[in-house]
DNA sequence: TACAATTTGTCCGTATGTATC
DNA sequence: TGATACATACGGACAAATTGT
């Protein structure tokens, strides 16, 4: 006889997509949702082994290529790993803010194709941020950002790399202010803009600016006066500004 | 003969799992990533429907239960929705602010049960954005959002609602702001917090007094009031910080 | 180097459920 | 009511990957 522990399996209000009433939750939906519970609630702990996808089908009640399904969605929301060979199998992911940054700005990639979000969003949200990331990460003096920050600021321009090393400095930036929450929202900002501006002409007058507001903020930071690298921050996005609303193509 | 379309497709540097060299990526990862491409590029439009799952493996040279693992994929980063039926199939979906919200809402739930995301960073992006949001609110004083702001000002706080009211109030002023990335962020903060503080114990004073404070920013939001709006809440949030400090169990 | 063991990866064939016409 | 065209689900088989002996 095969248990089936989904017959009344209670309605789980976390993370789930929403189901239309009267809609069947297929299967796969079912054992994801289940599996998650589980590992949110932390009956599964983090690098831990599920059973292998046989034995997962038949507590569940369901067929393998059921349990795929769901390996594959929760794969797919950094909850579990899935590995192949002797000692493969699905292992709870730890949480991490890296692969968090790449979904959000694939999802930001997404909507700046729509309406939803403008050029004038992305660069409000540049402007409330990365000044204050700058004051926060003078204020810190983490040798290590510091260090980061000012290297990436040395990086010599090239109109090659698609303004790279001009993102990369910000990036450390944003590291630098030691709130992951800044990062997160930002870099995929930044990952969109760079994206728009690929092949965006840029004379060499103009990029060497660029080059030598970074070495000022930079340097800024590096001897701690907070306030000063705020202030050179939101100096430098301001001039930007224009300069955005020229490159990109759209909106 | 069957066309293999996959045998040499190139990589593509976008949203990609970073997978390590020399490891094998599985077909269902290769048939996601070229179906993520083409609608990423456009070359799927949205709302648009793909051929169904047999016809999706013939031309991919896979099974059909490969390419139903890739689907699922690309469900859950909401990039194609499927349905059941005669019209059914897969179809391309449009970006959507709320789904963004709700995946970015559960990743934060996790990075905050470790020690890379603490309550200090969760209350220093809230400080940093919601004063900005409340004076945005209060320029742009679109009328919807303004009621929108006003109503969520009013409802009677309920100690048993698990502070929906009151987070309630403050997700109408993100969204009042315009700026769907203020809300982006935010939002999934303020969830994660909630989650946090269920069952906090609260005093109805201090029930009343920040049920006074909203009435206090909504008001100035609806006259108008741009920098009285932010300097209220900035207030508000200064005020609540000892509390959240006393209220949660972690961090 | 070869081989065995374990687990995922992939395939096929078939049957069922679901929504529309 | 039935026909149609989808997705959903099952079970079994074999291939491929990885590690240990």
């Amino acid at each position: 006889v095969v248990t089936d522990e989904l017959a009344d399996f209670p309605a789980d209000p976390v993370d789930r997509e929403p189901a239309r009433p009267g809609r069947v939750r297929p299967a796969y939906h079912r054992v994801a949702d289940e599996l998650r519970s589980r590992i949110v609630a932390g009956a599964l702990a983090c690098g831990e082994r599920l059973p292998n996808e046989t034995d997962l089908g038949r507590s569940f009640g369901v067929s393998r290529s059921t349990v795929r399904e769901a390996l594959r969605v929760l794969a797919s929301q950094h909850l579990v790993t899935t590995l192949r060979g002797v000692h493969g199998g699905s292992f709870v992911t730890e949480p991490d803010p890296a692969s968090v940054i790449r979904d959000l700005g694939g999802a930001l990639g997404a909507l700046a194709l729509t309406p939803t979000l403008g050029v004038e969003d992305l660069a409000e949200a540049r402007l409330l941020v990365e000044p204050t990331a700058a004051r926060r990460a003078a204020e810190r003096g983490d040798p290590g950002a510091v260090r980061a920050i000012t290297a990436a600021a040395k990086v010599e321009p090239n109109p090659d790399d698609g303004h790279r090393a001009h993102l990369d400095f910000h990036a450390a930036v944003l590291a630098g202010a030691g709130n992951i929450l800044f990062s997160l929202l930002i870099t995929p900002v930044l990952e969109v803009l760079r994206s728009r501006m690929a092949r965006a002409p840029i004379t060499r007058a103009e990029l060497n600016e660029v080059h030598g507001c970074h070495q000022h903020i930079a340097a800024h930071i590096a001897r701690g006066e907070a306030v000063q690298a705020e202030e050179a921050m939101r100096l430098h996005l301001v001039e930007l500004a224009p300069f955005y609303r020229r490159a990109l193509w759209i909106g």
